[in-house]
DNA sequence: GAACTCTAGTTGTCTAGACAGGTCTAGGCA
DNA sequence: TGCCTAGACCTGTCTAGACAACTAGAGTTC
């Protein structure tokens, strides 16, 4: 058959009645996004309900039904709609208990503010791994692994002390780098193959070297963030990020 | 034409040489996927590289376009291709600079762990509201708002301050609500439609009631989350979740 | 009443072809 | 030299139809 959505725009019966705001060029699979979302807005459906069926779309919209599966696809890749073979598709029960956060590298995040990131190395060294971190890079005990430690600065204020160990394996050229001028976290990124993250934000006193190395009282609250990253077969690096508790908060935003 | 793909599975010139790992009844789509992931993971396609066009992938799988096109777009979905009309499919530069992390409801989390939930009730009742808040929720200054304070314990040791106002017009019933039984969280989830939510995390001294209620020492550091959600239209809740740093830590993980 | 079979309805996936519109480059022309 | 245009190439999107696999319920048989 011949192919008919552009040259053709609407009055394909009732198709006119459900697709159509006024002056939208927005792609077919969009528009019935679009209104899917907007019913799941405004109640109808609620969390559980069944919903319309592909050909019952198909019928709706005038469309073909691999257009009606992208858009119902990509809301059930969202999360706002469950669909299961032989049976239907369903909203999505208790519209998400869970939600993201982004946690972003620091240096961007300064120059996104814009202002100034400046970083002090205190320490760029090869050491031998003392015994539970080893086991964590997995490498030997007492073998050498690379350490840095590092204080961000905003604007002359420090706000993050980074303390990191580097597996060597992975990135053998990490004691060269000159990390006044890049973030380890950049570095690594661009020289090695990250494959999976670990995170874990506790609030906690921060050690008397992280409080004297970023001008706080010892006993002030601090945002510890420790993050391991790993290839798809070894662990690449495990950094603990002190951050002022007073100075610095993660914030996020969630919609689905 | 006929429709070949099921019947004739395999033996189709060059697509043997890439797609047929072993005993695998996966889709078509799903192992074009694969393979793309495999050869970013492995470092072939470094960030920003260019990557094989869609005729070419057609040609490589001996696949319809449509096939190679879902395979291509599901990736840039998750971000690890970036691709621009008229000129092509990228690696996705420097992997992920951001990546997310979880935050799951208090009550499944305990549950999750196989702990035993119970919560105190110590406020559930209607008030004022004061004036800043009466700006974030979006009512009158002075005009009645719903004000819970509750902690929650796992296996009886307390583990969240929770201090909630809620706009009254979003949740009539909330003060008929039994916070013994269901989390505030779970309530609103079931009575709301919940469209938007921003977080806040950082570390911070708890307030003398807050301490007091947790039972722990003033000067403790806590993680302290602030969550505020919203309707399409209007704000639902804003609360002040306060835990122990020594007893409670957010962490995820990522996988691109 | 229980177990089985059949069927209608639903999603999952793929095809071959088509049109639309963006980008880049080589060649022609002023 | 500089500008413009035609064409090659690429992604974005949709179609009409097909087969596959699964589910729930109706009907039948034991």
């Amino acid at each position: 058959m011949v192919f008919t959505n552009h040259a053709d725009p609407g009055n394909l019966g009732e198709a006119t009645t459900v697709g159509s705001l006024p002056g939208h060029t927005t792609a077919p699979f969009a528009r019935i996004k679009h209104h899917l979302k907007e019913g799941l807005a405004a109640g109808r459906w609620p969390p559980g309900a069944l919903m319309p069926s592909e050909a019952e779309l198909v019928a709706l919209f005038g469309v073909s039904r691999m257009t009606v599966n992208r858009a119902l696809r990509e809301l059930q890749a969202e999360g706002l709609v469950q669909r299961s073979q032989g049976v239907g598709t369903f909203a999505a029960p208790l519209h998400q208990v869970s939600s993201t956060l982004t946690i972003r590298d620091l240096q961007e995040e300064i120059s996104t503010r814009g202002h100034l990131h400046h970083a002090v190395v205190n320490l760029q060294r090869s050491e031998p791994a003392p015994e539970p971190l080893a086991a964590q890079l997995g490498v030997a005990v007492g073998a050498e692994v690379f350490h840095t430690l590092i204080v961000h600065h905003e604007n002359g204020l420090p706000l993050q002390c980074e303390d990191r160990f580097v597996n060597p394996g992975c990135a053998p050229g990490y004691l060269r780098a000159d990390f006044t001028q890049t973030t380890p976290t950049r570095y690594l990124f661009e020289h090695t193959a990250l494959w999976r993250a670990q995170y874990s934000i506790e609030s906690a006193r921060a050690t008397a070297q992280e409080a004297q190395l970023l001008g706080i009282a010892p006993d002030e609250p601090c945002l510890v963030v420790v993050r391991r990253t790993f290839t798809r077969d070894a662990a690449i690096t495990i950094a603990r990020l002190v951050h002022p508790g007073s100075r610095y908060r993660l914030s996020g935003e969630f919609t689905p």
